[in-house]
DNA sequence: GGGGTTGATGAAAGCGTTTTCATCCGTTAG
DNA sequence: CTAACGGATGAAAACGCTTTCATCAACCCC
C-alpha cells in the first residue's frame, strides 16, 4: 500500500537504520547520505507508521485531555486552546469526556489511557486528589486547570477574590440583597470554583456588614437553564435580592431572561452580574469577571509539554499558575431601585 | 512495568494466542480457558497495549474529525456529538483543525492522518471535492458533514429551503427591505452553505415580487463582530432594512446589539431572524432556524462507524441525509415599522 | 471401527519502527 | 608507522500485539 521504511532504505541504498536516523534529524549521519535519504523519502511520500514508531519508541505522542464534557463554551475555548499548541508541536490530543457521574471511575479504570497518552491535562479536575496522586505516581505527567493538586502542575484563578470583586462592585453600588447562583446543589465532584466563588461572596457581604441570607445562595448548574431556573426561584422569594452574582455568564443570561420576562428592568430593577465573559457577553453588555480562557487552556498544554520535553521532566519544580481576572464594568449593574429605603 | 500479553499467558497457562482470542471475545476459545484468562488478565490489571495492536492488526481504530475550527457554538457541538458515539464504541476520536486558509494543505499533506486513522468526518469540508475524492481513492473512510459529495456519504441541510423559510415569514410580515447577513466575502473555502441560504434569501424575495438590492447583502463572518460590523453597514445604508435574515445566530445576535446600540428596537424597528438555534437564542428571544447540530454530529459518527464496521463497507449504497431544521419564531420578527406605507 | 469433521490450542511469522551493538574506515596522536 | 579514536553505517534484537497455520483430540455417521 503505502511506502515503508524499508522502500526508503532500499531507494536510498542505505539501512533502514539509518533511515530511521536521517529522517528524525539524529546525529551521526553523514550530510550527504542525509539528503539522499530525505529526498528517497519525499519521492515516495514516505511517512512512518505511527503505531509501529509508538510501540518501538514506546512513547504514544499523545496528550490526554480530560474534561467532564464537551460542548459548553468553556470547555471548547479550553479544548480549542489546548489543541492549538499541541497540534503544533506535532502530538496528538485525545480528548476524554467523563460526562456524568460514572465517567470519572470510567477514567480512572481505562486504563488504557496510561499506555496511550504521554501526558494528561485534566480540567476541572473531578478526581479525588488522591486518585491524581496515583497518576502521577503511575507516571504520567498531568497538569490540572481548575483544581490545585499538590503533585501537579496547575492553572486555577483565585476565585475567591474574583468573586469578591464582583459582589463588592454590587455593594459598592447600594445593594444589600444579593444572591448567588452557583453551582451543583450536590455536588458529585468536589469542584472548588463554585466553593470558592461562595466563600468569595460572603467575603465580600461580610466586609460590607451584611449577613448572608441562606435563601439568596441558590444552585445553577452552570447551565443556561440552571441560571433560569434558579432566577425563578429568586423572585418567587419573600424578599428577592436588588442583585445577582451568577458563577458563569451561562447562568447570568438565563437569570437576565427571566427578569426580564417578570418585567423587571435590568440595571434598573435588578443589577447582574456573570462570571467568564462568555463570547456573547460583551453584545449583552453584561458586567462580569473576565477570564482568558482560551489562553488558559494554551498555558496548560505549555506546561505539559514542557514537562513531556527529555530536558523538562526532571528538576523542574512543579509550578501553580493563578490567571489572572478582571472585573468589566457593562450595562447590567447600576444602584438598587431605591437605594435610600434600604439604608434607614 | 505494566503486564504484558505474556504475562497473562503464563499466569493462565495458555498461549498468547489463546490470550488475545480469549480477551477480544472471539470464538473457538473454551469457556473454562476464557474464565481463566479473563481472571488473569484483570488480576494483572493487564490492558493490550494500543499501538502495538494496532500495528499488528493494521487498524488504527481512530477516527479523524476534520474541521475548520473549534471553540465556536457549532463546532463544539458537532464535537460533542461526534465524540459521544464514536467513544462509546472503543474507537479514539483524533480532532484535526484546519485554521486559516493553509491549515487544509496542511490537512491533506499530513498523510500521516491516512495512517493514523480508519475514518475521518470531515465538517464543512473546507477541500474541493476533488480532494475529497482522492482521499476516498486512498481508502479512507469519509462521511462529510455540511457539504456534500458524490462519493461519501453526507449530511447536510437544505439550506436554501430554510433560508426561504425564514425570509418568506418576514416578508409574510409585511417587510420588503430584508437584508441579510452571509458568510466570508473571498471564501477561501468554497462552503455552499452561505451561498445556498443566499439563494433560499432571493427566492423568498423573488415570491414576494421583490427585487433583491445588493446593496442589503453583506458578509458576517460567521462570528459576532462580523455581525455587529455587518448590522453597522446596513444602518449606515441610504435605505436601511426593516428586517434582516443573519445565516447564523452569533451574528444575529451582534447585529441585535449594535441596531438597539443605534436606538432601533427590536421588534419594533427591525426584525431580525438567525440560523442555528444557538443554546442562547430561546433566552434571547431570538427568532430562528432550528437545527440539531449535536444529533447531526452524532448521526456523522454513526456512518462512520457503519462504513467501518466489517460488514458495512461493502454493498452499503452511500447515503445523503438531510437533517431537518425547521423556523422556530419567538420574539424577535414582527410587522415593519409602517407596513403600510410600503404597499401604497 | 475408520475416515472425515469440528473445536480448542500453540508455534511462529509478521506488523513497521527504534535502538543497541558491532563493524569499518579514515584521522590523529605518539 | 602504529595504536587509539571517533564518526558513519548496518545487522539484528526488541516493542507487544494479531493472525495464520498446523496439530491434536474428541466426536459423529455410516
Amino acid at each position: 500500500m503505502s511506502a515503508s521504511i524499508e522502500d526508503v532504505a532500499r531507494a536510498a541504498s542505505v539501512s533502514v537504520a539509518t533511515v530511521s536516523r536521517a529522517l528524525r534529524g539524529l546525529p551521526n549521519v553523514a550530510p550527504s547520505t542525509r539528503a539522499r535519504v530525505l529526498a528517497a523519502a519525499s519521492e515516495l511520500r514516505y511517512v512512518a507508521d505511527p503505531h509501529a514508531s509508538r510501540l518501538a519508541a514506546r512513547r504514544s505522542l499523545t496528550v490526554g485531555l480530560a474534561l467532564p464534557m464537551i460542548g459548553t463554551w468553556y470547555h471548547a475555548k479550553l479544548f480549542s486552546g489546548v489543541e492549538a499548541v499541541v497540534a503544533a508541536t506535532g502530538y496528538d490530543v485525545l480528548p476524554f469526556t467523563m460526562t456524568g457521574t460514572g465517567g470519572v471511575d470510567r477514567f480512572l479504570e481505562d486504563l488504557p489511557f496510561r499506555k496511550r497518552v504521554d501526558g494528561l491535562v485534566v480540567v476541572d479536575a473531578p478526581l479525588h486528589p488522591d486518585q491524581l496522586g496515583r497518576l502521577v505516581g503511575a507516571g504520567v505527567a498531568l497538569v490540572t486547570l481548575g483544581l490545585r493538586c499538590e503533585q501537579a502542575p496547575s492553572i486555577t484563578l483565585d476565585n475567591r477574590a474574583a468573586a469578591r470583586l464582583a459582589v463588592s462592585h454590587l455593594t459598592g453600588l447600594g445593594h444589600r440583597r444579593i444572591a448567588i447562583i452557583g453551582g451543583v446543589p450536590d455536588d458529585p465532584f468536589r469542584f472548588s470554583a463554585p466553593v470558592d466563588r461562595h466563600r468569595g461572596y460572603v467575603d465580600a457581604l461580610s466586609a460590607a456588614g451584611i449577613t448572608p441570607d441562606p435563601a439568596l445562595a441558590v444552585p445553577g448548574n452552570f447551565s443556561l437553564e440552571g441560571g433560569a431556573e434558579a432566577m425563578q426561584r429568586l423572585l418567587g422569594a419573600s424578599d428577592p435580592p436588588t442583585a445577582v452574582f451568577a458563577c458563569s455568564d451561562e447562568m447570568a443570561i438565563g437569570a437576565m431572561q427571566v427578569a426580564r420576562d417578570a418585567g423587571l428592568r435590568v440595571p434598573g430593577d435588578l443589577s447582574m452580574v456573570g462570571f467568564d465573559d462568555h463570547d456573547v457577553s460583551a453584545y449583552l453588555g453584561l458586567t462580569t469577571i473576565r477570564q482568558d480562557v482560551t489562553g488558559q487552556g494554551e498555558r496548560a498544554a505549555q506546561l505539559l509539554l514542557g514537562l513531556l520535553a527529555p530536558t523538562g521532566g526532571g528538576g523542574a519544580v512543579t509550578v501553580h499558575e493563578v490567571a489572572p481576572t478582571r472585573l468589566l464594568v457593562r450595562h447590567t449593574t447600576g444602584p438598587p431601585p431605591h437605594p435610600t429605603d434600604q439604608f434607614d
